[in-house]
DNA sequence: TGATCACTTGCAAAGGTGTTCAATTGTTGT
DNA sequence: ACAACAATTGAACACCTTTGCAAGTGATCA
């Protein structure tokens, strides 16, 4: 293997890893949209979509066809929404370990609220 | 919720998009390992690996103590291991469809070795 | 106490990523 | 052929991350 698989693991995370992104692959996990549809979905500039677009065709999770004088994406591993569950359940996890043991932060408790985090 | 379920997931997998963090989360899901026990496996200067570990430590994916002089870490979310092999899957798939496509690209080898992965 | 080991932190340089605007391509309708 | 639309690309800038070194902390042991 010419890369070790750990850095294309990274890689792969790394493309995950923005906000728009996530929002796309999750529409696009549902069903094709077209890049107006995804625009009317997502608060953003047409080009900067169009940036995290490519970002995500060069990382091949979704391609790109023309249809009726649109641009239809889709994605290309249906498995990425197991992966967005799996993401989502640690998340909620992690939330959930982090409000057990500071149930005290959250509501705005007067007396002591000091909040000891081993620096 | 505060900050937007997509804004969370992106900054989790930002956090799994290093080769270092794939290679620590990796190693720590086999077992707990102390901080030199890493220093062993992965070639990263100590003091890269510590600032690695606290942006795996501020995510809260996982937790250190101290014991016998020797600081060791483990991770707080066992489901880690089910996403690294999610991801491990995705991968060996994306990369099972570009062979499919591009055959011609990387060796000359002319009789078939076709690969078909229907989309 | 002082030396040493095991890690961690601060910091500056270098490199990488995200965002926007303007310009461009390509397609469709007149 | 031209205008209008849909989407993409390029380039500049700001911002964030990574890295390595030097310095620091904190526990353990002679």
């Amino acid at each position: 293997m010419s890369v070790p698989l750990y850095q294309a693991k990274a890689e792969f995370f790394r493309t995950l890893g923005h906000p728009a992104r996530i929002r796309i692959l999750e529409l696009l996990s549902e069903r094709d949209h077209a890049v107006h549809e995804l625009l009317d979905e997502i608060t953003i500039e047409p080009s900067n979509l169009s940036q995290q677009l490519s970002v995500l065709r060069r990382s091949s999770m979704v391609v790109s066809r023309r249809r009726d004088g649109e641009v239809v994406y889709s994605i290309s591993a249906p498995e990425v929404r197991d992966l967005l569950l799996a993401a989502r359940r640690i998340l909620l996890g992690l939330a959930a370990q982090l409000a057990d043991l500071e149930p005290e932060l959250t509501p705005p408790q007067p007396s002591g609220s000091q909040r000891r985090q081993a620096r």
